[in-house]
DNA sequence: ACAGTTACATGACGATCATCATATTTAAAC
DNA sequence: GTTTAAATATGATGATCGTCATGTAACTGT
């Protein structure tokens, strides 16, 4: 049964949506084609009519997603403060696709790399933008910093069985970003 | 074939370090029971007289790798310097299993998670030790930001595929962390 | 309205893989 | 030295999954 050209469209949104979803949730491998065509109010003989492979689709759903992050718009402390919370270590699967996805794209296809490196980009520009006045050098580092340490330490903190010490990965990563921003820029 | 008890101890061992190597350079997934056996001397058959399950592999590789984790002993800036370097970052196969692992432990069974959860508590420990005399509150911060700015920066500079962009990662994470190491510890 | 095209459904195929069954060889125990 | 038990090899099994082949229905352009 052929679909109209917008029913179409919003199916292919509605795939992407669902393997967003699903990626970041279970990962790539864990996640099955039928299982994202289902989750998309579809069935998996559609698939290829949308995207070329599996691959395709890993590609392309992280262009999606990472093009929708939005970072550190406004204000960055609130913004370090809710990255860095329980809730969001709890909710992978509508949480930030770097800190669920990055370091699986290490084994992905050059075009999901692309897509990440092109995420990463304007990430570190967007956190540039949020955090307060400093030399454009002092700030880029800051940016940088702080964003290898936010990603890594919801990693640390969703990899781990012990709920205190997942929280105090937070905590502790978070004042000491905060620290390292009032903090001007010495050394 | 039966072989002598020092034999199949040995054999134990090159399987799990056959493991270590191929689980940090490809993932948990993307490598098969069969050829670990294979890169340790042995057919997949011997397998489950070692090994209960696949999962079972998984997290005692994770014990066995965690535990020979040097981490921050002795200098920590030099420890630094050669954790976010471009040589680290290309070795994944003998670099940091945190680095390579820790993001897909979400998704492996609690036994993988409690060997990670015990990893990470002592390579906390360890950076706490090599870090200069400090307030032991400040050190204990320091430590877990520093550690999760490294395990993040490692994983965000392997994603990518823009080298400079990648290089300038690893070096403005190492330079933010210095910073706020050399920096005291104000607020 | 009609013809042609196309998006999706159903179903199948081939490969991969974890796991298990059985055979073989040999270290250990007596 | 003989027996027993165990470690590994070979081979099989069943499930999962990416991908493709074919059918069908209905949108689109004339």
């Amino acid at each position: 049964m052929k679909v109209s050209r917008e029913q179409m469209a919003e199916n292919r949104r509605r795939i992407l949506d669902a393997a967003s979803v699903l990626f970041r949730d279970r990962g790539f491998d864990a996640v099955s084609v039928a299982e994202v065509m289902k989750a998309a109010g579809l069935t998996h003989g559609g698939f290829y009519g949308h995207f070329s492979s599996k691959d395709d689709l890993v590609a392309q759903t992280l262009a999606h997603v990472l093009a929708a992050d939005s970072g550190g718009n406004g204000d960055f402390s609130h913004y370090l403060s809710a990255y860095l919370s329980p809730r969001h270590r709890d909710n992978p699967a509508a949480g930030c696709p770097t800190a669920g996805l990055a370091a699986a794209i290490r084994h992905q296809t050059p075009a999901a790399r692309a897509a990440m490196t092109e995420g990463l980009r304007s990430q570190i520009a967007r956190i540039e933008t949020a955090l307060p006045e400093a030399p454009p050098e002092d700030r880029r580092r800051t940016a940088i910093g702080s964003w290898a340490a936010m990603v890594g330490a919801v990693i640390l903190a969703r990899a781990i069985d012990d709920p205190a010490l997942s929280d105090e990965i937070l905590e502790q990563t978070r004042a000491w970003i905060d620290a390292g921003i009032t903090n001007g820029s010495d050394v």
